[in-house]
DNA sequence: TATAAACTTGACCATTTTAGTCGGGTATGT
DNA sequence: ACATACCCGACTAAAATGGTCAAGTTTATA
């Protein structure tokens, strides 16, 4: 299992933005010069940042992205789903009665799968982009 | 981040063998035909299940595979090292002193994504074959 | 001893996903 | 006006995934 870099990248430029967020927006071009990720990648990911009322953006000459929300209140759950880095540990679909194989019933693992999956959403419910912040402050960049 | 079908194969394959692993060997075709998996595929994740002492195989007519080891003594960590499914939550080398994105320095979030290597990676450890068995002895197909 | 069941090995491959790039826009402060 | 930024959709090379296929070797049993 592996978290791909979209996800990865999100996350990185959220704690970038919340750490240089106090007058001014900040650029894409900043974050991407600051934590090396492609400029043209990083607007695909802040577009669906967005979309889904993470951040906010102000076009023209000095714009740049803000914060919605307070850091506290942006868990990583909000980011992952916002750029569609989901955890999927089983193949079928949740809803389907049809079961995992195309069998009738379950698939012998399943209640497994499902265990796992929300053992690493828990993960993700209980990080707020504040407690990365508090975590960085000693070893600021 | 999501399973590869080698990793819950490899877990599915083994709860099965287990189960029936009684007095004799368990051809891969039996295992094929009830967990519905491609029998070419399972001989590639036996072919490591077996390089790595997880099972052992019995050649020729009414031959197959058994457990080494008891069932409690098999973690999913083992087989999920058995057959290569590990956990990566960053690109960069872990014994690299250069930094995550060749910068001198770690990334910025680098703390977090270890923490949740650790945390999907604790949940393997405390899990054995046998629990998997436990939890399926109600609903057995 | 012939035969069929089963493991063994390695090459091959289609499809999907990933991790971007590219080329055009449009808005706005100075 | 113009540079700096956001906006948006199409495109793509490379890697990973999820297998398949072919050609063996081994061994129990009839």
């Amino acid at each position: 299992m592996k978290l791909t870099s979209k996800g990865r990248y999100a996350v990185m430029a959220l704690v970038d933005l919340a750490r240089f967020d106090n007058i001014n927006p900040v650029s894409l071009r900043d974050i991407s010069l600051r934590q090396g990720i492609s400029l043209d990648f990083l607007e695909q990911i802040f577009s669906k940042l967005k979309k889904n009322q993470i951040v906010k953006s102000i076009r023209g000459n000095q714009g740049g992205y803000i914060l919605l929300k307070d850091p506290s209140e942006i868990k990583l759950t909000n980011i992952f789903n916002a750029v569609d880095e989901k955890v999927k540990t089983v193949q079928c679909k949740k809803e389907s009665k049809k079961g995992c194989n195309g069998k009738a019933t379950k698939c012998i693992t399943h209640n497994l799968w499902d265990e796992l999956e929300v053992h690493i959403n828990t993960f993700f419910e209980n990080k707020s982009l504040n407690d990365l912040l508090k975590n960085n402050k000693e070893n600021r960049v």
